[in-house]
DNA sequence: TCCTCAAATTGACGTTTATCGATATGACGC
DNA sequence: GCGTCATATCGATAAACGTCAATTTGAGGA
């Protein structure tokens, strides 16, 4: 049904305290590489290799201009993942933990 | 302003496959740990492990009763985090992005 | 008071991750 | 074509993570 290993990469993404800042610096538009490093006490090498696994991911979208990397949110994937965050802390009616000997604790089952 | 580092944990402990099951389980009521592990292929010390990251991020809260623990969403967590995603993942008026030397792109900036 | 059972903790392990410096790639201007 | 600049990739290393079997803890029942 939901592919949770899916948006567990996205939340691994999400994870990494200087990568939640990089979303959150992109939510407001556009940045290229140099421009999100300048923010960062890291070398160029490592935020490469943040901006990797955020894309990877599929949180983020590259976009090559000659020299330059513009990174930019895919608003797609973000609004995959919040309702996905969504669907697995809210109650279902119809969830497999409705059914049978789920969700009538260890009392009522042995 | 925001803590990061806070919500990360959140995030991190989302970011296990099976850690992000256990929450979606837990969204449709309060399961004792007996009952978690039987859905799982796992060591009982694993799942232990697993559900003790959920609480230390606060996500779950454990109740002990007797011999059982009983876990469930902590809802005001689940939230919070809901907020966090949205706030990092839209666009402000007021962000820092904003201000001075940001978001103009390299071009414009050098 | 024992024994049993549920759960947590410990210690070990192999794997993954974050990080860096060094190097490679590829675009631009001269 | 040659340096320079922005990024990506590589290789190494130390820390963190997921997992298990074994042990400990603590509650309940005989």
């Amino acid at each position: 049904m939901s592919d949770y290993s899916e948006y567990s990469k996205v939340f691994k993404a999400l994870g990494d305290t200087k990568r939640a800042m990089i979303v959150d610096m992109l939510s407001c538009g556009e940045l290229c590489a140099c421009m999100i490093l300048e923010r960062f006490d890291m070398s160029q090498s490592t935020l490469s290799h943040h901006m990797k696994i955020l894309c990877e991911c599929g949180l983020v979208k590259g976009r090559e201009q000659g020299k330059w990397t513009y990174y930019s949110l895919d608003e797609d994937t973000v609004s995959e993942i919040k309702q996905f965050l969504c669907r697995i802390t809210s109650d279902k009616e119809n969830c497999m933990c409705k059914d049978s000997d789920c969700c009538k604790g260890c009392d009522g089952n042995e």
